[in-house]
DNA sequence: GTCTATAGATCGATAGAC
DNA sequence: GTCTATCGATCTATAGAC
C-alpha cells in the first residue's frame, strides 16, 4: 500500500534542497530527517534504497518538472521564439534567479555523477535537442542550432557558478538576459528574412 | 623547521585532485593518507588545521599558477591578443581538455563556498579584471570588455559542466576554441580599426 | 507505516611511542 | 617528523517494538 503520512513530492522536493546546499556526500540522513521530520525508519521504508534511491527520485523529479515546463513546449509549441523566452523563465524561477543551483548540474562535477550517469546525461541530451529542435524550426540551420543549444545551456550553468562564486545574482541575471537575446534575436531575423 | 620527508608542492597538487574528483566533504583523510603515503600524523603535522587548511592551501596554490600562467601576462602582456591565447592555451591545459574540473568553481556550487568565500570570490574577481584589463588595451570598451569577460569565464565554467554531463570532451573543446575566437576576432577588429 | 535503539563502519582529529 | 593506536562523533543502514 502507498499509505504514507506525508506527500512524497514535498518531501522529494525538500531532500533535493538539501542535495543542492550541501551536495550528495554532505547531506547526511540525520539532515533529512531533522528537514522533513521523518524517522529513520519512515525513511528507508519509502525509499528502500536508501540515499541513492532518493537521489534518484529527486533527479527524476527535476527531469519531469523540466519536460513539462520546457523541454516540451521547445519541442511542439507554434511560437519558437515564444517557447524559448518560456524556457529562459522557467529557468530563472527554478533557480530562483542565481540564488538556487542546478543539481543536475552539480552532479555531473565531481565522482557523484558516475552513480547517477545515465539520468545526467539523458537530462542534457534532452535540453539540447529540445532547444536545437526549437531553434530549428524557427528556420536556423540544424548545425548553427546545436551550438546555440550547447551554448545556452553552458551560459546558464556557468553564470550559475560565477554569480555564486561571486556573491552577485544579478551576475546570473543579466548573463541570461543577454544569451536569451541572443537567440531571440537570430530567430526574429530568420522570421523576416522567411 | 619545515625539513619534511615529502615534496609538498606534489602533496598538495595530490590533495587537490582528490578534492576535484570526491569534492570537499566526499574527501576523507584515509583517502588523502592512501594517495599521499603519508599518515595522519605526518599530515597534521604539515597541516595543523586539518582537511579545512588542506583546501586553502591548495585553493592558494591554484591561485598562484593561475596568476603566474594568465591572470599577469593578461595585465602586462605588451601584445593583448598574444595574452587571450595563452590564457585559453592555460585553461585548456590546466583543465585537461575538460576531463579535470575547476576546484575553485566546484567549490562555489554548494555550502563548501561558505567556508572559502574570500578565496572563491577574490579568485574570480581577479580572472574578470584581468581579462576585462587585456580587452580594454586592445581596444574595446570597458563595459563591453566586463561583459565579454564574464561570458568568458562563465563559458569555461559551463562548457566543462556540459562535457562532463554528457561525456564528452570534445564539447568543451569546441565551445572554448569558439569563445576564443569571438575574443580574438573583436580584439583583430579593434586592431585594424584603431 | 512510524518510531527508537543500535549495529558496524568510517569520519576528522589527537596522543604518545619512536 | 612520522608512525600506530585510539578517541568521540557521525555515518548509512537495519531490527524490532508499537
Amino acid at each position: 500500500m502507498s499509505t504514507q503520512g506525508f506527500d512524497r513530492a514535498v518531501v522529494i522536493g525538500q531532500i533535493g534542497d538539501l542535495f543542492r546546499s550541501h551536495g550528495y556526500e554532505g547531506t547526511s540522513l540525520a539532515r533529512i530527517t531533522a528537514t522533513t521530520g521523518l524517522g529513520k525508519g519512515s525513511l528507508y521504508n519509502a525509499f528502500p534504497k536508501g540515499k541513492a534511491g532518493m537521489a534518484e527520485e529527486v533527479l527524476n523529479s527535476i527531469d519531469t518538472w523540466s519536460t513539462n515546463s520546457f523541454f516540451l513546449p521547445l519541442e511542439t509549441a507554434d511560437d519558437p521564439i515564444e517557447a524559448v523566452i518560456g524556457m529562459f523563465d522557467a529557468v530563472r524561477t527554478y533557480l530562483e534567479c542565481g540564488d538556487r543551483i542546478c543539481l543536475v548540474g552539480a552532479f555531473a562535477i565531481d565522482d557523484t555523477r558516475d552513480n547517477f550517469a545515465e539520468l545526467i546525461r539523458r537530462y542534457f541530451l534532452r535540453w539540447r535537442d529540445s532547444l536545437t529542435n526549437c531553434l530549428t524550426r524557427a528556420g536556423l540551420k540544424p548545425a548553427h542550432a546545436t551550438t546555440l543549444a550547447e551554448e545556452t545551456i553552458a551560459s546558464v550553468q556557468g553564470n550559475l557558478i560565477l554569480a555564486r562564486a561571486m556573491a552577485d545574482t544579478e551576475t546570473f541575471m543579466h548573463g541570461l538576459a543577454r544569451q536569451e537575446a541572443r537567440l531571440t534575436t537570430l530567430m526574429r531575423a530568420r522570421q523576416r528574412a522567411g
